[in-house]
DNA sequence: TATTGTAATGTTGTCTGACAACATGATAGG
DNA sequence: CCTATCATGTTGTCAGACAACATTACAATA
């Protein structure tokens, strides 16, 4: 079959023309968060097509997080989510997996933590201290403590100065948040608690000297300890 | 507003019913990729509804990159990405982005590189020479040359046994790509190409000793090397 | 017997019209 | 001023029709 011939027949999908367009007018700012789309009638007229077709183009954007549709009103153009990085989370994490991701964390925060040393703002370090004071404080260490800690985290990556760290120590955060917190639900010993919160007000006071040669051993410190408690050996050389 | 009632009231959207349905069953395995879905009257018949609204919930799920359609024919579950992770491309990478990109890529690539010392296979090894040697040979520098240069990092990646090095280097590859592309496509220099070769000859060399601090050592004069020819100063402590 | 052409049937793509359900604004009544 | 009702507009769903494409079966021809 020529290529040249198909090309010349095919015709594109009349929905997904329209998607693409609103979608391009979306991601190049001309439609804003919080922008009304035209009606469906309006668009109808507008791109000579039926509205059966408008509204399944409104199904692909709506399936793509891009607008919501709100019932006698009109569809809206969603805030596009700050996260640039998406870890596929259809499948449950098994024990492999999880060993697997925490592996490659460990790089990630040890240099983070480096970073963070040298780039922090005030606000940033207040803001790792309530973290941390919400870790040490919490009555409820398998739920808000598991917050806290990995809102440290973020913290620690967001005072990185490049989003990129905020962004990928996120989304690895997100997918083993859970996983973290049936750990947390099983065993609950006080020493180990009190060695998750030592190492914690370390890593603080480490990223306060502003040395990231000390903030780095710090964090590695805590991720070996971390790792220990839940019974995880990981091979890493930073 | 009480909370209960409007639990009450709300009545899910039917399309999106349908489509969470179908979205379900291929992610459980129930369909595979290459399953034909029931006909779209059948579906109407099954699930009680009228076609439009089956069809609004074919349109998400194909616009999730879940099924495709064709026309006459039906609807075919699509082969899932093997790719586990996503990063947005929809805005074009600046200088400063990709300076970020970078940065974070260092600590993971040099954590690659110890790792597949230890892990790699006899086959990953050969892929790893004849990525090597697709490097040395290439006419087209800023072409098939920076293909067979991420191919060669891809491997490494993959040679770490672990398969989320391999899906975020491969991700932070397909987005840094074009910006490598036209670096080298405006400056092509002979010891610059003669450097990179040597670079990556010897972190091809130091993975075969299996010693992980020889490739990581390796593997980081590549990095700075190669930030310094594009003119990126790039903070780093690992 | 093998190949080609045609007809029948099935399925998706699009259109039209109607009504249900929801939302908003204006107006009237207390 | 507040509440209820009505009118109008918009999305959600249904039903029916026809276009466009795909597949299969059967007949005609070489």
């Amino acid at each position: 079959m020529d290529s040249g011939l198909e090309q010349i027949k095919r015709v594109a999908h009349l929905p997904t023309r329209i998607a693409s367009e609103f979608a391009k007018r979306i991601y190049e700012g001309s439609l804003q968060p919080g922008d009304k789309l035209p009606t469906e009638h309006m668009m109808a007229k507008t791109f000579g097509v039926s509205r059966t077709v408008v509204r399944e183009a409104i199904a692909q954007l709506r399936s793509e997080g891009l607008v919501e549709s709100r019932q006698g009103v009109g569809a809206f153009v969603l805030e596009r989510p700050a996260r640039q990085i998406y870890l596929d989370d259809a499948k449950a994490m098994d024990r492999h997996d999880f060993r697997s991701l925490y592996q490659l964390r460990i790089p990630l925060e040890m240099e983070a933590a480096a970073l963070a040393a040298v780039h922090h703002t005030t606000a940033q370090m207040d803001a790792l201290s309530a973290a941390l004071s919400r870790i040490t404080d919490t009555e409820n260490w398998g739920g808000s403590g598991v917050e806290a800690d990995l809102d440290f985290h973020r913290i620690i990556a967001e005072a990185t100065g490049n989003i990129y760290f905020g962004q990928f120590i996120g989304a690895i955060s997100d997918r083993i948040s859970h996983v973290i917190v049936i750990a947390r639900t099983e065993g609950q010993l006080e020493d180990v608690i009190a060695h998750t919160i030592e190492e914690h007000t370390a890593i603080r006071d480490a990223i306060r000297t502003k040395d990231p040669v000390v903030a780095r051993a710090a964090m590695r410190r805590h991720l070996i300890g971390s790792a220990q408690r839940v019974g995880l050996s990981i091979e890493f050389y930073s």
